[in-house]
DNA sequence: AACATATGTTAGAGACTCTTACTTTGACAA
DNA sequence: TTGTCAAAGTAAGAGTCTCTAACATATGTT
């Protein structure tokens, strides 16, 4: 069972390695055309089989486009958790470096990160993409209750939370989507979430409870 | 010209209406299967004409999607500006009725909502989409500055609005592809939009410049 | 009435998804 | 070593989709 390489023409008739390689394929062609321009007949030629092979290993496309969206969730998390190492726990710049890390990835990979959400309609209830997704938010609230000092979640920290979520997630769509251009809304990331940050969690709860 | 009815079989040749048909087909197709599900044929189908009579009225299938996606986007801010005339000038009442009625509308209409801002893509130069979104950012933008007691748009207005847009556009993206389940992050819309609106424009820029 | 134009239709090319039936291969038990 | 099975590939094709080309019919202008 050699490992059978991406382009040349393998000599074996089993390819080794299929599925790992499909997965790939359809991650590259998710950022190249986007993911409702993909096809499984394109992700088949560069894999170098025919087009009934992936039903070997996949129910259909949508299957496909799971899985791409599920390791791009695990490695959004991972790279999470890395940045996160460099901060002090308990201050600010780790909700920041969050934040940093979540537009980053949706700019550097828009195909996965719209796929990661866009995929609810038919995945709803995938329970994998569901409770990886659920993990990360958990990372956030986490944080947000360690600025506050405490090591339990509150529903004020899940507030906080879902205040950065949505911010953060509003924030990357409408840059990949182009509404945010230089010339009419300039970003500069940091600040931006630095502003936030302190807005939200640094504040406190200045308006959250009365009126 | 009779104005041909949606489902009967027309009596004459030609339909009356098909452009308009065919759009509104499109925008229900749109709703009913997502956009990347929505197929020409279903629309032609349900306007009950062949599947080439489309190509009279747009030059393909994206040109259909566009149609749907900017009538939209001037539904939209049609409804802010109604909804504008409800509250007095100036005030956070007018912030929080515009992430209302932005946010409805994404609920509402999720698929087109999906369209008008996923269409970025292919569609990025398109002068009237483009100029329609940025009209409504406008919109956003004055209100800020009128809150501040300004009718001139400043640099911090700018930023304000958007950190609101970002802010509601994250919320309206979650809503709809169900990571915001009553259960895990309850979501009271109303209090959640008077509360952001007080910590972006009621408190002013708390951390923003120095920090 | 004649003609140009707009707006339909039919037929079909080419691409795609997915299924069925067949083929090849590697693994393992005897 | 060899026979058998399951896994994983291929070829062929049904059914759908987009879009084009050639043709048909209605409308409005002169």
């Amino acid at each position: 069972m050699e490992n059978a390489p991406q382009t040349e023409k393998r000599t074996s008739y089993h390819h080794g390695d299929l599925r790992a390689q499909l997965v790939e394929a359809t991650r590259i062609l998710v950022e190249e055309k986007g993911p409702d321009h993909f096809s499984v007949s394109e992700a088949c030629r560069r894999a170098g089989v025919s087009t009934a092979a992936p039903y070997k290993h996949f129910k259909d496309k949508q299957e496909m486009l799971r899985a791409v969206a599920l390791e791009g969730m695990r490695r959004q998390r991972q790279d999470m958790l890395t940045e996160l190492d460099q901060y002090v726990p308990g201050t600010l710049g780790r909700i920041v470096a969050m934040g940093r890390v979540y537009v980053r990835f949706a700019v550097k990979e828009p195909g996965v990160f719209r796929l990661m959400f866009g995929l609810s309609d038919t995945h709803g209830d995938d329970c994998e993409l569901v409770e990886t997704g659920d993990d990360t938010f958990a990372l956030v609230q986490a944080e947000v209750a360690c600025c506050r000092g405490s090591n339990l979640i509150e529903d004020s920290d899940r507030h906080q939370a879902f205040l950065l979520w949505s911010f953060v997630h509003g924030l990357s769509f409408l840059k990949i989507d182009g509404k945010l251009t230089e010339a009419k809304v300039p970003v500069d990331l940091e600040a931006v979430l630095e502003d936030v940050a302190h807005r939200v969690v640094g504040a406190g709860s200045p308006g959250a409870p009365g009126r």
